[in-house]
RNA sequence: GCCGGUGUAGCUCAGUGGUAGAGCAACUGAUUCGUAAUCAGUAGGUCGCAGGUUCAAAUCCAGUCACCGGCUCCA
């Protein structure tokens, strides 16, 4: 796709007061219920489950008034003990976030971790004095001199751009804010064993990095002390899913300081994972009518130049090389290939549509500092595809790719999107026309489609209108992988054409659409969402034979060899440990299938399996087991669908 | 790029100026064992990198690289 310089606004948090959350748009696919996976939660048969699973309701700040109250005040708290505790430290902004709330200050010195600790102790007393929150309606003439009294240059800024009424909260006697509200009536509405500190960071007064840095805290807050408790609990659970951490433990992936940052390597285990949602997509696409491209790496640098990316893409590309006696460009992007690749010869509209796809590995500049495990990379491969069609395909075209989208996502069990729409901004070309026409192409396929979707006004690229879709993972995080952009641009600048039926010549219409987005990122998310318990299909070792003796070894090599020669990915564990331990190493490695092999087994031509989505399944003839495997790898399933064996206790 | 933090064995971490440590993993041996850790032994580190201070640096100082939490930016 081409320079999409749009914000994402899943990743900026909640702003106060202004914010308005939708829930509504939320689209779950329409599908029927296949066996509906188990996906949060997942505990190994055996492990120590014993917390019961009571579940505590914890609301973002958008859906709870109260909680809107208790972390407004709770900011206001934090900046008066801070203030009190750092005479000189200025007050910005105090907004709530979804789950907590931060204050930013301009402090001389920074806020350190430890600091935090005094703080917060300071906010407990300040809870702890029963202090009125009050709210004052004052002329803006009397705010200005407020705080002009007080030093707080930052807050005259804001002064100067809100719009009267002009409020302001006194916190007690000795201390008060510009704010809007609401807050609680009182102090004593906080519960001081429900609040913490998380962490600081530096943030720009208004998040403009050419002006000053401030200190954030950051805080949650809570009605209940249980409510707390299981904020943190979710919190862990988020850090246990971390695509880094299952990264390595799983040994799927590194990234080696040697080779340079967001530079992934790909171990033998999580190669064969991205080869596997490779295979998949790649069968995806030829069944809906792709074909599939390969194109360079490297380009000479006068094909940016045509199509624009020099202009307006150049900070976020390598720099060039200069190779004989021409120079070279690292791709950012793949389209120019493929635009490329439509103009070396001469296309009728017969030919139309014409939808190439390529997974394509390209190379940005991100600057040091945000790189981020898989998510935020230097180099990946997108799943691009680009579409060239006349103008009255489009509709049809848009409705195929959210087709085709859905197919590949739900195999991940994504099925729940979120949609954008966004439409033409203010500097943009193209005719007014032919952005009606793609505008109204995609708002039909959309209709059509059935799915619901929020309209971002002026949201487009310069080049075209476009769709985003976000998927929503197991723990409901939201993440942006799919695009569908139209591009009136390229083939305006490469001068694409097609033989329209009356002979004259036609600029085709181009889409660009990818539906991971990027391999790197879309194997994080999935990482995560699965906490690294990946379905039997896509598990790099489906199933491991643990042998109880040596006895039994040669049955076991035998039926290794089996499962291999029927495509299954079987390993035997030769560690010659005991079967606890060998156990362990597998639940360890999250391996779907433990095939337990003792004198039992080998005579009766069985193995006992134990699975870890669908329980123990108890001791399985060698036929049964193959013929469950292969099936569960050709209908890419979570499991091997046998009845579980129910255990003694149920 | 910016603010703060971190970098010690494959992993998790201890070690605040005076001979580099533990657990797990690895390796070797014994054990042949039935559903989440058998026992014993061995080996493994220029303390991220390159400088400086010091009789002496993992430890103190400035630099640099990477990572972590954010900001900014983004797939």
């Amino acid at each position: 796709m081409t320079a999409s310089r749009s914000a994402d606004p899943a990743q900026s948090p909640g702003a106060a007061s202004t914010t308005t959350v939708t829930n509504s748009l939320t689209t779950t696919t329409s599908s029927e219920p296949t066996q509906a996976p188990a996906r949060a939660g997942i505990s190994a048969p055996g492990q120590a489950g014993a917390e019961a699973p009571v579940s505590i309701s914890l609301p973002k700040t958008s859906e709870s008034p109260q909680l809107l109250r208790i972390r407004h005040s709770m900011s206001h708290v934090l900046a008066m003990a801070v203030q009190k505790l750092f005479p000189q430290a200025q007050v910005t902004i105090g907004p709530w976030t979804e789950s907590g709330f931060y204050y930013d200050f301009d402090n001389p010195e920074p806020f350190t971790e430890a600091d935090l600790k005094a703080i917060k102790k300071e906010m407990g007393k300040i809870i702890g004095r029963r202090l009125p929150l009050q709210r004052l309606e004052v002329s803006r003439a009397e705010a200005e001199a407020r705080i002009t009294a007080q030093n707080e240059p930052y807050k005259l800024e804001i002064l100067a751009g809100i719009q009267e009424p002009i409020s302001l909260y006194t916190l007690g006697d000795d201390w008060w804010d510009l704010c809007a509200g609401p807050h609680v009536d009182n102090t004593s509405e906080l519960n001081p064993k429900a609040f913490e500190l998380e962490s600081v960071a530096g943030a720009y007064w208004r998040g403009d990095e050419k002006r000053a840095q401030l200190q954030r805290i950051y805080g949650t807050a809570w009605e209940t002390q249980e409510q707390l408790a299981e904020y943190k609990r979710r919190k862990e659970e988020a850090l246990r899913r971390d695509h880094r951490r299952l990264g390595s433990d799983l040994n799927l992936f590194s990234i080696e300081d040697e080779a340079g940052a967001g530079l992934v390597f790909w171990h033998p285990r999580g190669a064969r994972m991205r080869l596997l949602i490779e295979d998949f997509w790649r069968s995806a696409h030829f069944a809906d009518g792709y074909e599939l491209l390969y194109t360079p790496h490297v380009a000479d640098i006068s094909l940016w130049k045509t199509s624009g990316h020099l202009d307006f893409y150049a900070e976020s590309m390598f720099g060039p090389m200069q190779v004989d006696e021409r120079q070279y460009q690292l791709k950012p992007m793949n389209c120019p290939f493929h635009v490329l690749t439509y103009a070396s010869s001469l296309r009728s509209y017969r030919e139309l549509p014409i939808r190439w796809a390529e997974l394509g590995t390209v190379y940005r500049y991100e600057r040091p500092g945000v790189m981020h495990g898989l998510m935020r990379v230097r180099g990946f491969t997108q799943d691009d595809a680009h579409v060239f069609c006349l103008p009255e395909q489009i509709g049809d075209e848009i409705l195929r790719i959210l087709d085709l989208t859905e197919t590949i996502l739900s195999t991940f069990d994504f099925k729940t999107y979120e949609i954008n729409l966004s439409t033409r901004p203010e500097k943009s070309i193209g005719d007014d026309a032919v952005w009606d026409l793609a505008t109204q192409g995609l708002i039909e396929a959309l209709d059509r489609k059935g799915w619901a979707y929020k309209v971002d006004e002026g949201g487009g690229a310069f080049y075209g209108p476009k769709i985003d879709l976000k998927i929503e993972d197991a723990i409901g995080r939201m993440w942006q992988c799919s695009t569908i952009q139209l591009d009136f641009n390229l083939p305006e600048r490469f001068n694409l054409e097609y033989v329209a039926a009356d002979g004259s010549r036609q600029r085709p219409i181009m889409i660009h659409r990818a539906i991971f987005g990027s391999l790197e990122r879309f194997f994080g998310i999935m990482t995560e969402n699965y906490a690294g318990d990946f379905p039997f299909w896509l598990a790099p070792e489906q199933i491991r034979l643990l042998p109880v003796t040596d006895e039994v070894m040669p049955y076991a090599e035998q039926l290794l060899e089996q499962l291999k020669a029927a495509g299954i990915r079987a390993t035997l564990d030769h560690s010659g440990e005991r079967l606890g331990k060998l156990i362990r190493n597998g639940e360890q490695m999250k391996i779907p299938l433990l095939g337990v092999i003792g004198a039992k087994e080998a005579e009766t031509g069985a193995v006992s399996l134990r699975s870890r989505r669908e329980g123990e399944l108890g001791s399985v003839t060698v036929v049964n087991l193959l013929a469950a495997a292969v099936k569960a790898n050709v209908e890419r399933a979570a499991g091997l669908g046998l009845p579980a064996i129910p255990s003694p206790g149920q």
